[in-house]
RNA sequence: GCCCGGGUGGUGUAGUGGCCCAUCAUACAACCCUGUCACGGUUGUGACGCGGGUUCAAAUCCCGCCUCGGGCGCCA
């Protein structure tokens, strides 16, 4: 099968084999045709009764869609045909036979809601909008990663099973490890802080991370896939710089090399890649403009957080991906770095896609005497993160990172209505098979 | 965690007390059709989530259960 050709690259005048699924079969009568499709495409394989082996015909003819064929024929150019082409068969084989009641339509004639589609994530692939995010979302990753390497960032993969949670509040999934306590990791946070210090310096993460919270939104995941990256020697400003250029390049990538799964997705005249700067504002700016917009009932005030209505009137209010920075210290986590000239202010940032919340990062507490008190001041204790905490002791640089969630930037990126589209088996409040 | 809203053939739907042994599309089966490209035509197959209740009468109203989706909180 190693021989076979992919439909987009059959020419006229070749002879080839050709392997896929049976899309459709149209029996006109003395004449019928069978669409076979594969990864690129599709092709049409024409049956004239009268002129062929009965057999053959036969077989094409009763194939059952989307079973999986092999094709052997000539192909010949045919204004007629969908593409142009079409292949004059010699044989058929029927290599994997598929029963007659799909569970859903791969040809998209009737639609089929998302849980539907997601108990059937095979046959939903073959259909050419789903496969086309994930398309995306691979170049999406792949240009992240290249865009880290060219900042001189190395890859790393920290563990997902651990002992303690990073941050404390947020659910954990409990395991058993070996009749111990564990817990699937929330975050790779303190590991990448702790390779900051290591002789890497400067790293990054794409990873699954496991929130048990349950919420059942749109725009949650209980398995996501964080995109991380953390550096030493730099602050909360050098980190946004990056996280724009990582943003940037994702978008870049799909512009250029995904012109046919954008087409495919109806967004070819509407992507764009950003280019301006995104706006940094102050999380006092951006509550004050919040307020101005008038769109809430009750206006917001110093220390509150930015409600789900909030964030979406500020979007709209500034229309692009945009910062949030200097939030109070006491929204932000023990590990981010207030400022040196006002406590009550820290380097905790943001990015916001006019949508939702994209990004959190900021410059990490490096002193170790203010971390274990920060710790305290959280109500956590420090022996448990003895292994992190203890590393602070022994040079541990002034540093700054951001985790960005990857099926966010895919979800926002090509407006898809559902987190759950973005992950090709989503876990959820309710799912948790396949 | 709190609060809403749903579950009707394989799939997607219509149906708010009798007009329903349930509509339409698609699928599937059979037949007809020599250029389809959502092929077309004829005939047929196939469903009210589960349990209880109200009523002369329940897909439709009530209760419980199961199950799914959404909003908020929180977050990526």
């Amino acid at each position: 099968m190693d021989d076979r050709t992919y439909t987009a690259d059959a020419e006229p005048g070749d002879h080839v084999t050709v392997a896929g699924w049976a899309h459709e079969i149209r029996d006109l009568g003395g004449i019928a045709f069978l669409i076979v499709r594969d990864k690129t495409g599709k092709i049409q394989v024409k049956f004239a009764k009268d002129e062929m082996d009965e057999d053959l015909v036969e077989t094409g003819t009763n194939v059952s869609r989307e079973s999986v064929v092999q094709v052997t024929g000539a192909v010949e150019e045919e204004p007629r045909a969908p593409t142009g082409v079409e292949v004059v068969p010699e044989s058929v084989e029927v290599v994997a036979p598929a029963d007659p009641e799909l569970p859903l339509d791969p040809s998209g004639k009737v639609d089929a809601e998302l849980p539907t589609r997601l108990d059937n994530r095979t046959l939903d692939l073959r259909r050419d909008e789903p496969k086309a995010i994930f398309e995306i979302r691979a170049t999406v990753l792949e240009a992240v990663r290249d865009y880290f390497r060219s900042q001189n960032a190395t890859e790393i993969n920290t563990p997902k099973i651990v002992a303690t949670g990073t941050e404390g509040g947020t659910e954990l999934f409990p395991i058993t490890y070996f009749g111990e306590e564990a817990f699937m990791n929330q975050s790779p946070q303190l590991f990448k802080q702790l390779m900051v210090g290591s002789g890497l310096e400067r790293v990054f993460e794409i990873g699954p991370i496991f929130r048990a919270e349950e919420h059942n939104t749109p725009r949650h995941l209980n398995e996501a896939t964080s995109i991380d990256f953390e550096s030493a020697f730099t602050d909360h400003q050098g980190a946004m710089d990056v996280c724009e250029g990582a943003l940037k390049a994702a978008y870049a990538a799909v512009a250029e090399e995904c012109a046919d799964e954008l087409e495919t997705l109806g967004l070819a005249d509407e992507f764009e890649v950003p280019e301006e700067d995104f706006p940094r504002l102050s999380y006092e700016e951006a509550i004050e403009r919040v307020n101005a917009t008038g769109e809430l009932d009750e206006q917001l005030v110093f220390g509150d957080d930015l409600s789900t209505e909030a964030e979406k009137a500020l979007g709209a209010d500034v229309g692009g991906h945009y910062f949030i920075t200097d939030w109070p210290s006491e929204v932000k986590p023990f590990y981010i770095k207030d400022h040196d000239d006002d406590e009550s202010l820290s380097t905790g940032f943001d990015m916001m896609h006019p949508d939702m919340e994209l990004v959190s990062g900021g410059q990490r507490e490096h002193r170790y005497d203010e971390l274990v008190a920060g710790f305290e001041q959280q109500g956590l204790d420090p022996e448990a993160f003895e292994y992190y905490t203890k590393m602070f002791r022994y040079g541990m640089p002034p540093h700054a990172g951001f985790g960005l969630g990857g099926e966010r930037l895919v979800m926002t990126m090509l407006g898809l209505d559902n987190i759950r589209e973005a992950v090709l088996f989503p876990r959820d409040r309710q799912r948790l098979s396949p």
